[in-house]
DNA sequence: TAGATTGTTAATCGATTAACAATC
DNA sequence: TAGATTGTTAATCGATTAACAATC
């Protein structure tokens, strides 16, 4: 199910480029194409979230567009926080494709008095003001940009919090208190698993799948 | 296959923690519970690449360290660019967590003259200069963290010149030309998805597996 | 009508989990 | 020895792919 929350964004990407370039409908195998995925599951994805193409002229796009809104609704709505603004956190403060889905960074915080600045957009705060801050803006997500073994901690304070929703880019496993989803980026796993792909010689390109 | 090396930068990173706390051994169940996987998972990925325990004692920590850096030979010897310094780009060109795995960036491009430095550690190049870094430098991996616009261009370039595997922030589908790998990290999706988790009333939690 | 494309069902595939015999 | 834990096999699960009947 997360999968297919997962294509629905990139679905909507795709749909937007496409209507933008004045496409008024897509066929599932088009769809497939733009978005990186196989026509089958774009197919299954739609029919299980009851989006009905045409059985001739495919789907319309302003049609699927209205009905992903639709299904993200409850998403969207949610505030955002981050904590930790060393070099990544800073550049995910900024990050424009957040908003993309309409969500957006509210509020963000850090221990570094050098780096908090509560009149910035969006305003960074130091730790302590966590508390108060989120229960004034009841944000529901947060985003974990801190050192390593900081990160447990920091999502225990979250969760005590009322925040239900995590993403971790600290690369260490946390335990997540019921209740709360934790998802974990972990950007030298993707490097190092691209690096390990392109070391294979070709003769051995028929591991990247299949098993042993 | 992919999941094993990604798995593999998991048990790395557990066992230097524990390594660095003076513990000698793992059990399958406790790197488990410290890297986030299952026990089952453990020991299958270790079978798969001949890394051996005790029967009694579990696995030796030294020796796990020992075998994964002999698995990843290859991996870590090959040089990094980046291409695009913006928001993210900066970010990335001067992450850590990189270095973990001896990956290192060697090398950063951006179109645009206010933000190239080519005495900087890393040194950034305006992009015309890529042919030659790169024939110099060897680098096989590339990073791509250029607006979606320029992503499938940008990656073109870098096939065009020997680059063979690419981790992709743009979040757009890119076509991989032939024996060059990409991998996508797509930030907004990932936010989404959390959002969409911990939106979910308490009671429809079983969705989050379970298909349809 | 004939043809294209959906919506759905069945087949395939791979990955995870469970279980347990081997053994230190 | 008895007990703990590996290494491996079999069972389960879910996701993807293939195929095709329904139908616009």
């Amino acid at each position: 199910m997360i999968d297919r929350i997962q294509r629905l964004t990139a679905y909507r990407r795709s749909l937007e480029l496409l209507q933008s370039a004045g496409i008024l409908s897509v066929t599932s195998p088009l769809l497939a194409e733009s978005s990186g995925t196989s026509a089958s599951v774009v197919r299954k994805d739609f029919s299980s979230f009851g989006l009905q193409g045409k059985r001739r002229g495919g789907y319309a796009i302003a049609d699927l567009l209205t009905g992903i809104s639709a299904i993200l609704e409850g998403v969207s709505r949610q505030g955002v926080i981050l904590v930790g603004c060393g070099n990544l956190g800073q550049a995910l403060l900024h990050y424009k494709g957040f908003s993309e889905g309409g969500l957006a960074i509210t509020a963000a915080f850090d221990t570094d008095p050098a780096r908090t600045n509560p009149r910035g957009r969006p305003p960074v705060h130091p730790l302590d003001k966590l508390e108060r801050i989120l229960a004034e803006s009841g944000a529901s997500i947060a985003i974990i940009a801190v050192p390593d073994h900081a990160a447990q901690k920091t999502l225990e304070t979250l969760a005590a919090h009322g925040i239900r929703g995590v993403l971790n880019f600290a690369p260490v496993h946390l335990h997540a208190p019921a209740g709360v989803h934790v998802r974990n980026v972990n950007l030298e796993m993707e490097l190092e698993s691209v690096a390990w792909l392109a070391s294979l010689p070709r003769s051995a390109e028929h591991l990247e799948r299949k098993d042993s």
